[in-house]
RNA sequence: GCUCCCUUCGUCUAGUGGCCUAGGACACUGGCCUCUCACGCCGGUAACAGGGGUUCGAGUCCCCUAGGGAGCGCCA
């Protein structure tokens, strides 16, 4: 134990010098707006995560302050390094830039436990041996009496000794009140009748969360602590430890939670819940940023944000305080909107990997910027896109059933046959030169261009959509172009002979 | 059970006592554009949880009810 926890604090030179700064006061200028995000390693970056940490992120940079990084990893059984990993992916991928950290709560037992000390010093905490046995039968007697299962001090004025197995306790005070002045939920009170002595250092040394995260925002200096909702009950509690330690609370602004399409809590049946899934199915940062940020808060009928603007525009005081819905729709809709609006260079660098996927390799083809351009507006997601721009690169295996049977009849053989010879020495292949020349046959031929364009389009596509017919034709090529004509010929061909 | 929080169209929201016969966006839907799909444009359906107050006047203030959520861990 002493060993892992020295060779801990030998890692953690960078956590270390925080472990300098004394209590009962800011090590910061107060007028300097800090904030941090503070996750616990024990899973993925979710959205509801994502979405606070970006709330984080705009107020420190709103205010011209810092933001934090910090790995709330005290429980060593629910915490993996694979986890670890995945945040810091997650918040490199959608560009919240820390200025500190991570740092690693594991890093500063021994500040933690220097704290406590002075706690205990000072008879503001208590060794307690309750046996869980015994702390299972006072909370089983209250639940039975409908009172709030709470500790019952037992061990307040008790002598513990230090060497039996003991954790210890924070001495709430009995009398008064706290009130939290939250922004976003306004004063909440509470009465210290209703809050218990909370342990701060288990069995094994190892301090506790509401310990924790009060020793390490003080001694960061954050100013503004922007978090879940479900942590505004601890903040009393919190703020009670703060005060025994001769240190004022920082600003609070709890943001409420996010929940599944169906109004319950969002979890893993709800389809996509971490950040990194989003980019897997083609989501583009911006578009779930954009759509995180709307999540709560709005600034009037403005749906479109860059970040540079929000950096201007967000305030925490303007979140809502009600918990709101994910909604994938929309979040697809500014996924296309960021799509539409994009540089095709960019589109294409990140369209690559998604054709590479569909063992397609981009460079033997049309250049991929025209590609995307020519599907700009047609796709919700990158994914999308890669799939209905395969057809680009190579044959596609069968017709769509419903596009064949709709196109691909008897009557269509002629303006294909016309089309195809048309095409075979349109000497011009170019957008333009082919426009014309699918517009000349259905002029000859006294039909309607659809007539042509449709037919020609299932032809080479295998589907009954597609960009612009004369698009279309220009990225596949004259080659690919007739040999997929003339397939579709055959299958007219075989599909009468099957109906005589 | 106890404590705390929340409640405007299906969803995200505007609204801070009269500008609200409640606005915008997504979704849905009618139409236009059109070689298809998509984009774009024009239009439509759809909400103040319920009940009491306060007020000349309430979505906006107060109270109650209902519904939802969170916390009550040697989890964070």
């Amino acid at each position: 134990m002493g060993q892992i926890r020295s060779e801990l604090c030998i890692q953690a030179a960078s956590a270390l010098e925080y472990a300098g700064f004394s209590l009962g006061h800011r090590p910061h200028n107060p007028m300097t707006v800090k904030t941090r995000f503070a996750p616990s390693p024990t899973g993925y970056l979710h959205v509801g995560g994502a979405r606070t940490a970006l709330f984080s992120w705009l107020h420190a940079r709103r205010h011209g302050g810092k933001f934090v990084l910090r790995i709330e990893d005290t429980d060593r059984e629910r915490s993996t390094d694979e986890s670890v990993n995945a945040i810091l992916e997650g918040m490199t991928w959608l560009g919240l830039e820390y200025d500190e950290g991570p740092i690693y709560q594991t890093h500063r037992f021994e500040r933690y436990n220097t704290v406590i000390g002075e706690l205990m010093a000072k008879g503001l905490a208590y060794r307690c041996d309750c046996s869980r046995e015994r702390l299972d039968g006072i909370r089983e007697e209250q639940m039975a009496r409908k009172a709030k299962p709470r500790y019952d001090g037992h061990c307040r004025g008790r002598e513990v000794g230090s060497d039996a197995p003991h954790v210890i306790r924070f001495r709430n005070p009995d009398e008064g009140g706290v009130v939290v002045d939250d922004r976003v939920r306004g004063k909440v009170a509470y009465d210290n009748a209703e809050l218990d002595d909370l342990i701060i250092r288990r069995t094994d040394g190892s301090p506790t969360y509401n310990l924790t995260v009060v020793v390490d925002d003080l001694d960061m200096g954050i100013t503004d602590v922007i978090r879940g909702d479900d942590h505004l009950n601890n903040t009393p509690r919190q703020i009670n430890i703060l005060r025994a330690l001769g240190a004022e609370p920082p600003r609070y602004a709890h943001v409420p939670m996010i929940l599944g399409d169906d109004g319950s809590r969002l979890s893993k049946r709800h389809g996509a819940v971490s950040v990194m899934q989003y980019r897997e199915q083609g989501i583009l940062p911006e578009a779930l940023l954009n759509y995180l940020v709307r999540l709560g808060w709005s600034y009037g009928d403005q749906e479109i944000f860059s970040l540079d603007e929000l950096t201007q525009l967000f305030d925490i005081k303007d979140v809502n305080k009600a918990a709101s819905s994910f909604n994938t729709d929309k979040l697809l809709w500014l996924n296309q909107h960021y799509i539409k609006e994009d540089d095709p260079k960019r589109i294409a660098r990140l369209l690559s990997p998604l054709l590479g996927d569909l063992d397609i390799d981009p460079t033997q083809g049309p250049d991929l910027v025209e590609v995307v351009k020519a599907q700009q507006e047609r796709a919700k997601t990158l994914v999308e896109m890669a799939e209905i721009s395969a057809f680009v690169y190579k044959d596609f295996d069968e017709f769509e059933p419903k596009a064949a049977k709709k196109h691909l009849r008897p009557v269509a053989a002629e303006a294909l046959q016309q089309v195809r010879e048309a095409l075979a020495i349109v000497s011009d292949w170019s957008p333009a030169a082919l426009h014309d020349t699918v517009e000349r046959v259905a002029e000859l031929m006294d039909v309607k261009m659809g007539k042509v364009a449709q037919p020609l389009r299932v032809a080479v596509v295998g589907r009954a959509a597609s960009p612009g017919i004369d698009v279309t034709l220009y990225l596949v090529g004259r080659e690919a172009c007739l040999r997929r004509i003339d397939r579709a010929l055959e299958y007219i061909a075989a599909r009468a002979g099957d109906q005589v």
